[in-house]
DNA sequence: AATCTAAATGAGACTTATTTGCACTTGTGT
DNA sequence: ACACAAGTGCAAATAAGTCTCATTTAGATT
C-alpha cells in the first residue's frame, strides 16, 4: 500500500539528483507522517524503531543533501539542536511562533509577511532561496497560568 | 575615556538586576564596538587578547544572563553555532538577509514586518518576547559573478 | 573603610551533537 | 548483468556547550 508512495518519493529524489536509496526514502516518509519537528537523533531512532537498516552518520549526511535540494527544512527553536521539517512549496511555506514557558510550537502562514520578505529582498536586490522566521514569547495557556 | 562608557554600562547591568562584573561590562563593550556577529568563542577570544581575564564558562554564562535580558540577542545563521548582537530598542529591531554564496550578511529594517508579526501574535493570542528572521539566499555581488 | 554573603568566576572534566576517514555496499546508466 | 560513482556503516574524532566545585568579588551592611 505504501509502494505506491514510496515509488513517488523516489522519483521526487531522482528529479533532484539524488540517489534514491532506501535509506532517503524512509526518511522522507517519515518527515512526511508527521507534523513534529524531529530532531537528528530522533529521525534516527524512529527509523530503527521500523527496522529500517540506517545509522546516524547516513541521517546527518541525508539531512544535509535534502536540505541543500529544499525537500527538508532545517528549523532552529534556539534549545542547541537542529530539527528538520518536510518542506512544502515555497506558497505554502509557513513560520513559527515558540512558546519560551513550555516549549509549544505554533505553526503560521501570513501571505502579507511572505510579500514583504520579497520586497525587502527586492530592496536589496537579493535572490532569497529560503527563510526562517521565529516569534518566541508566551502562548495563551501560559500566560493564563500566572 | 572609557571611564564614562564603563559606568554607564554598568549602570545598565544593574538595571537589569545583573551584578555589574568586569567580564560583563567588557563583554558588552566589545559587542557594542562591533557590526559583526561573533559566536561565543570569537568573544571569548577577543577577550583574552584585550588582555580581559575571562573564561569560556563565564562567555556562556554572561551571554545566558544577557540574552534573557534582552541586551543581547541570539542570532543563528544555521551553520551550526549561535552568534551573538548587542540589542537594540525593540522599535528598532533588525533582521538579516544571509547570502549563502558568500556568507555576507545583510541587517534591514522594515516597519510592515514587525506589524505583521504583531498581527498574527494577535490572531493566535501570543505575547511575544522577541523574533528572529533570516532570508537565505543570494547576493547581487554573487548572482554577477556566475 | 572593614565585613559579610549571595552571586559570579575559572579551570578543566564532561556531555551531547555532529563530522569524518575508510572499507564496504548499492543504485543506476550502459 | 556490469561497472563505478554515490551512498552507507562503523567507530574514532571534533566541536559546541555545560557542569562541578573551590575560589573570588560586587555591593549591601555596619
Amino acid at each position: 500500500m505504501s509502494a505506491a508512495e514510496n515509488q513517488a518519493l523516489k522519483k521526487v529524489l531522482r528529479e533532484h539528483e539524488l540517489k534514491a536509496t532506501n535509506q532517503r526514502v524512509a526518511l522522507l516518509k517519515l518527515l512526511d507522517a508527521t507534523n513534529e519537528h524531529f530532531d537528528a537523533d530522533e529521525i534516527y531512532l524512529a527509523l530503527r524503531q521500523k527496522q529500517k537498516n540506517v545509522s546516524r552518520a547516513t541521517v546527518y549526511r541525508s539531512l544535509e543533501a535534502l536540505v541543500e535540494q529544499h525537500l527538508v527544512s532545517r528549523v532552529d527553536f534556539g534549545d542547541g539542536r537542529m530539527r528538520f521539517e518536510r518542506c512544502q512549496d515555497e506558497d505554502e511555506h509557513h513560520d513559527h511562533l515558540i512558546c519560551e514557558k513550555c516549549g509549544q510550537v505554533i505553526e503560521f502562514f501570513n501571505l502579507e509577511m511572505e510579500a514583504q520578505q520579497l520586497s525587502v529582498c527586492e530592496e536589496h536586490d537579493f535572490t532569497p532561496s529560503t527563510h526562517t522566521m521565529h516569534i518566541f514569547g508566551t502562548c495563551a495557556e501560559c500566560r493564563k497560568k500566572n
